[in-house]
DNA sequence: AGGTTGACCACGG
DNA sequence: GCCGTGGCCAACC
């Protein structure tokens, strides 16, 4: 059953998070499929174009990680960055490349 | 209230 | 390519 924004929001309003984590967990599940945002510009994107380090933090603690495809998230210089969910970031890059969104 | 930590960034050697 | 340094912001203790 696919999530919706309302749905995702009640249920991290539900776990207590802040509002700047919701918004960056709401940005991240608008990231099409075979494309990839740097943190950089997923914190320009909540308006707040220098957190993009709490946006890692906030990442981390995604609620929803299979839904939200935090994985579309990579740093600036092209390379991957980290990733919690299972499987890490090997994980990560198998992912995108089946997407399409790497080489 | 203050210090530490981290899925980062940019720059330099 | 690697490593160190300074800077940034929010979360956590």
């Amino acid at each position: 059953m696919a999530l919706t924004r309302d749905r995702a929001l009640s249920i991290m309003k539900n776990k207590g998070m802040s509002e700047f984590q919701i918004k960056v967990l709401l940005a991240t599940m608008r990231i099409p499929k075979g494309e990839v945002v740097t943190y950089k510009e997923l914190a320009k994107m909540i308006g707040k174009p220098k957190a993009y380090r709490a946006v890692g933090t906030a990442l981390k603690n995604n609620p929803l990680a299979p839904q939200i495809p935090c994985h579309r998230v990579v740093k600036s210089d092209g390379t991957l960055g980290n990733y919690s969910a299972p499987g890490g970031t090997k994980k990560k890059r198998s992912m995108l490349r089946a997407e399409g969104a790497i080489k």
